[in-house]
DNA sequence: GATGAATGAGCATTCATTCAT
DNA sequence: GATGAATGAATGCTCATTCAT
């Protein structure tokens, strides 16, 4: 029980560490496989195909996100103090992880069609967030200009155009998007 | 010389499309050949490889863009101006092609990595507006935010969380760049 | 040993029937493991191999015919009677339980082969006793066409052409093969 | 085209007998494509897949026999005539190829399922002789017999239990037809 | 006796590319 | 220029069997 527990979690390291070097398509299972030390078939008994094993591992990490989003911004009252929440918590998950944050950002659009609705989701939440305050004119413009800001400075940082950690820019970027959605 | 020509640019829009819709792994050139009415070998005639034929549709888009970009940024003075100009590009640019767009979207990471650095690259011809004006903190960082503004709300459109064109949001996208920038 | 043994039977039973819907080499231990609620290794507590336990499925179950067949049928006198025996036995055992003799018809040619030859064999008893009887121009031949009528119209109650129980063909095939053999 | 066509002929040939010795599981697309000295991929040009290419070999030369048969048998008058041009176009169908005969053998049941009703089919050809003929208490049942006589003794000469050529039987087989069938 | 994770060879199939016609 | 048959390595996946627990 618990050393296939232990495998599991050795293929999705090296899973997502793959994926994210070399592209979904680009990476084999038997790549995955001499990565962990382990057996081709091995990596069957832990998932039902590789399809599966992107899909769990996306999904079990983009909701435990979104649904971590959702009740620290609930926490505070006022645009501000909750798009200041937000900044934070996605540099911290960027700095922690970010072979896993480019992993999700990587399959986000084929995995989020196939997502079941009623999970939580980034987007709905903080679309939600900026439709309440209603300060700005078309709110999911206003959604897509934040997200937008926070994936692409992230995505600046890992190919080294900004210099790391992105938790250093958190003032400066919930300034921007304030004054984005406020504009 | 004509009749090859046409030939060569029929496969460049099937492609564009397939591997929008499908991917690139997941587009065969079994697949392109079919869609185009002609056979497999016939694409080695205009393409040295399918990775080639790619490499070479997104640079001729992506520098014919840059350059514009370059050029109608370079007509007027003011970061304000410029940054009207930049997005009634964007925006026009990606209402007369969304499937040019999306796929120029999809490849660029790989194929910026190996494309000549002596190339016009949007990238840089945003940087160099950010950073003569000088009011933004860090003009990569603003830099960022002014490209994920445009990208992800094009990507909403596409997705159909926003109703286009993209054109009409026009104003607001001005807007809200500018607010971020200046924040 | 009794659980033991209960385990053992519930595996021939389920193999047996899966065989025959879907083919040996269609049907895995997996298969097996799930349809009798155990767990892939405990096969091999009882079998030595698949192919193993399909031997000696086949080879328990053909040998308790054959050798019940040349007991009923060396208590009568006259090809007749011995037929009327042999056409009787044949019926009850593929009415009481089809699926067993089905798998017995799908593994017979690769499973013959293998048998040791001093084991009783249908075959070979029933071509002892039409080689007695002497009527018969070329015993072999007779001896094809018998088996060939029982088999072939088992088949068809099996394919739904016959209306079954295959029992209630009895007298018609006994006069059947009767008028065959000594046509 | 005309190599294409060769290749084809080529790889039907060679999966016959592959099939026929090892069986459809135990033959591998790998098998086939060494015993016809060509790569793997090539077989896919001519098959969409290798149940594909079974279902195309056995519908061709079953639907081929079935359509002799009736024609053969629809050339004579009186179910005597009719059955002694059965067994003379049987046997002589497996002396010429008792390869592809057995093949269709070991095939028939799978195939027949999935074939179209519409195509012509031999023992719906036999039983309509059977019954036009009245004499027979089933018809079904008589059909079932013919078609046993001969198939079974047909793997009597494959297995060397009879003699061969199959041919050698016709008189006696068709003697002994006739007297099951009229019984 | 029972378990089920691990194995690794084997499978059918796909695919970018080549080349004789 | 165009064709499409041929290639053969690579892919995702299956499976009978083993073995530590």
């Amino acid at each position: 029980m618990k050393r296939g527990q232990a495998t599991k979690e050795k293929i999705e390291r090296a899973s997502i560490a793959l994926f994210l070097e070399k592209g979904v398509n680009g990476t084999s299972v038997r790549d995955i496989a001499e990565a962990c030390g382990i057996a081709e078939g091995t990596l069957y008994r832990h998932f039902h195909s590789k399809e599966a094993m992107i899909r769990e591992i996306f999904t079990e990490h983009y909701v435990a996100f979104s649904q971590t989003l959702a009740e620290a911004t609930a926490e505070v009252e006022g645009l501000e103090q909750q798009v200041a929440r937000m900044v934070a918590l996605f540099c911290r998950f960027y700095d922690e992880d970010p072979i896993l944050f480019g992993f999700l950002l990587m399959v986000q659009h084929r995995q989020l069609e196939r997502m079941p609705a009623e999970l939580p989701n980034a987007i709905d939440v903080i679309h939600a967030l900026v439709a309440r305050d209603g300060r700005a004119g078309d709110a999911m413009l206003a959604t897509g200009s934040m997200i937008g800001i926070l994936v692409r400075n992230a995505i600046f940082v890992r190919h080294g155009r900004l210099k790391g950690p992105l938790s250093d820019y958190v003032p400066q970027l919930t300034r921007q998007i304030m004054g984005a959605v406020t504009a």
